[in-house]
DNA sequence: GGCTCGGTGGGGAAAAGTGGGGGAAAGTGG
DNA sequence: CCACTTTCCCCCACTTTTCCCCACCGAGCC
């Protein structure tokens, strides 16, 4: 099984609950994921496979340069373990939807290794006019 | 077994499905494909063999500079992986017909390491006088 | 002719997404 | 340790979408 790709809208309901897109459900049923703010303007939703060596990491970087400690601190004090319930949805605390600006609309968006969630609005924003810069390397990786 | 080759017109039916080439099915039933617009005028699409070392120089790219992060996101967000049915159809979503201006027909093109699906007259359009500054080097490579 | 294989079309069962009620569990205060 | 509140999550119900399965058609081969 390859990354994770693709984009789908679902709604999030009163209670804080959302569908995780089926297609970026693996096992059969009840599977967690670890939830956490990497960027500015979305959430990111790790599996495990994907967790472990970005755990591992985080340890070296502090090893190696303890005063990043604190930064690491604030990253993992605000991450957080979903699980999916028996319908396939998790739950996104009130605090962390602030965050990233989520509202009634999310939307779960594939990036390989991981998941991210954003607003909508915000990701139309964010990718509509991507750097041209780029452009060259990506298409050389496709060639 | 070398990489794809050939030209095949099918029709597009009303659900937005169309048939594979038998030619370019290489197991025996139901496999699947990485479908992603890669290019302006078509689709690409990638069987896993060629999409593996795709997804590994995306994540590098992103590694190195960051800041080719939103067009990566846009790629991936865009891109999906769609499997054969029994028939060997596949589902192209409207989203992404219009994209490339997909009707009725889809022209399936052999790519050496992916297979493109154009509209038939827009890659009769953009086939019809390439630049022949590059025929020397062409020629060269079947000396 | 009868067979197989590749391509095309449509009906219907199964799955995915969405919403709400209620009981269990965890957190809080006496 | 017991009552009360709040949060969580399991269950059921409903709608929409997906995709599985069957049937047909035509071309080429035996």
């Amino acid at each position: 099984m390859s990354g994770y790709l693709g984009s789908f809208v679902h709604q999030v309901d009163a209670k804080g609950r959302v569908a995780l897109p089926a297609s970026f459900r693996r096992g059969s049923e009840s599977e967690s994921f670890i939830l956490i703010q990497v960027h500015e303007d979305a959430l990111s939703l790790f599996p495990h496979s994907s967790w472990r060596p970005v755990e591992e990491e985080l340890r070296e970087l502090i090893r190696k340069q303890p005063e990043a400690r604190a930064g690491v601190l604030a990253l993992t004090a605000s991450a957080l373990e979903v699980s999916t319930d028996k319908q396939g949805r998790i739950l996104i605390p009130d605090r962390m939807r602030e965050l990233v600006g989520l509202r009634r609309e999310a939307l779960f968006v594939g990036a390989l290794n991981k998941i991210e969630i954003w607003d909508p609005k915000r990701f139309r924003d964010s990718t509509e006019a991507p750097d041209p810069k780029f452009d060259p390397f990506i298409e050389s990786i496709f060639a």
